[in-house]
DNA sequence: GTAACAAATCAATTTTTTTTGATATATTAG
DNA sequence: CTAATATATCAAAAAAAATTGATTTGTTAC
């Protein structure tokens, strides 16, 4: 019974780059808990506001937040769905533990 | 009860980082039902022996991928208790569900 | 020993990503 | 409308990652 499709490679991929940088990795730590906006994620990492603007749309694109518009802020959470994509791609692997024996290589 | 200590954020980083290229994501895949000589690899991914050289360091240091010499063939299989590492760090997202309401932002 | 082969490493180049500071866009306050 | 503020975008520079072809290292075959 699968009830959602597959996610393409594509989807994979910008969600482990959009995980693999520092300061990617500390704003969603902070979203965590919370729901934030840009100003004071700006003041809790203490980074400028063009450089998290650019690690943002990193994340956003990958899916893994949500952007949220109110009045002149933009706040920003975890979408959690999509880190479930990400999981349960790596559980797959889990699930694979049954090796063939190896075969011997090419011209051996 | 926690059996092992959390991973480091390097360690979650290096392993989402080495996820973020299509072709090391193409080896685990390969990787995925069995180990593999780097010749094989080469021949299945179509791509030259340096390049895949590069991108296997990659993959072994981030400890998604183990080594084993044979004579002269190097084989390389998935190290799976990675994976799962990578697999429990997302997990957690999933448990942190329980969201703080929206506090008023900076100024506002 | 030497030749042949597998794989890693290296240096140079190319490509991609990130950073920076400035500017543009949009919203609210007055 | 104008000023102030929040955020996004842009272009240029800097930094990091990937590609390439050549070379090196190590192993086996002869």
């Amino acid at each position: 019974m699968q009830v959602t499709s597959p996610p393409d490679s594509t989807t994979i991929l910008a969600g482990f780059h959009a995980l693999s940088d520092p300061l990617r990795l500390a704003v969603i730590e902070v979203l965590r808990s919370q729901e934030l906006c840009v100003c004071d994620l700006c003041d809790r990492l203490n980074v400028q506001q063009s450089k998290l603007s650019f690690h943002l749309k990193t994340l956003k694109q990958a899916g893994l937040i949500t952007p949220r518009q109110q009045g002149r802020w933009m706040y920003y959470s975890l979408n959690l769905p999509q880190f479930v994509v990400l999981e349960q791609y790596l559980a797959e692997f889990r699930r694979t533990g049954v090796m063939v024996p190896t075969r011997s290589c090419c011209s051996d």
